[in-house]
DNA sequence: TTACCTGCAAATGCTTTGCTGCGAA
DNA sequence: TTCGCAGCAAAGCATTTGCAGGTAA
């Protein structure tokens, strides 16, 4: 796999690398540390779990992954299609939410914020998803 | 000091929990468990730190404080005005910011959400405060 | 009175770090 | 060839837990 990151080559693209950022674009449900671990070491077997950490703290810095916690939980993404988030109280659950119009009217708002310089926006909506509603009501 | 909390009658009101309150309410800087820790100690100079991780864990599931996580730090608040989070990429600070139109034009949004139940909604605003921008130029 | 809570100390578990050998460029 | 990176094991820390005594209601 070629990665198509422009403007970023003041690193070497190792295997593990490669491979992390493929998992996070093959899986977009939020993985956390542990999935990303087991996911990758299907393709690459002596993986070590400090390399995943290593590698999740770097590319988050440089801005090839989004860091996400709910619930105290630390999870990644690697969709970078402006979007928010739909967050269950209950199970922890993360779904994206693509909005341009909220995107918009949201750093049409940024621009006028002074003393902060804004450069984007994710706005989190909280409740329930639907299988912890249902649980709710059966259980 | 009273706490005027309704409908939440079925649990202790010890010291402990009043002075975790007092000082979250009194601290808006979005303090982390170290400081409340010591802030409540100047009132409670033998709280544990076993009882503040319990307290604000406790109080955050029964929605008396709301937990904020930034940069891999846990934050702590206790503001029930509706608001949004100015949040610095550089050093991690936040400030609150209130937007009753954004909220709304959230709300609404929300309103047309399928498959998920929408309660609450926080926009995050992320990018670089005063402070850090000033650093930059100057360091 | 009694169930719940606190403080202490120990345990847990996530995350980071030091170091040696290796591989991308 | 060289410097950065991977893997391993150990260390570091934030957070949780178990328990005996204390306290709010």
């Amino acid at each position: 796999m070629t990665l198509e990151i422009t403007g970023k080559a003041d690193m070497k693209y190792t295997n593990q690398r490669v491979e992390i950022i493929a998992f996070l674009r093959e899986h977009r449900g939020h993985p956390t540390v542990d999935e990303v671990y087991e996911g990758v070491r299907e393709k690459l077997t002596r993986i070590s779990k400090a390399t995943v950490y290593k590698n999740l703290k770097f590319l988050s810095e440089r801005g090839l992954l989004e860091e996400v916690n709910v619930k105290g939980v630390t999870r990644f993404e690697a969709n970078f299609v402006p979007h928010h988030h739909l967050i269950c109280r209950d199970c922890g659950k993360i779904e994206d939410f693509e909005s341009e119009e909220l995107f918009d009217y949201s750093m049409k708002i940024a621009g006028g914020i002074e003393g902060f310089s804004i450069d984007s926006v994710n706005t989190n909506f909280y409740g329930k998803c639907k299988k912890c509603k249902e649980d709710n009501i059966n259980g």
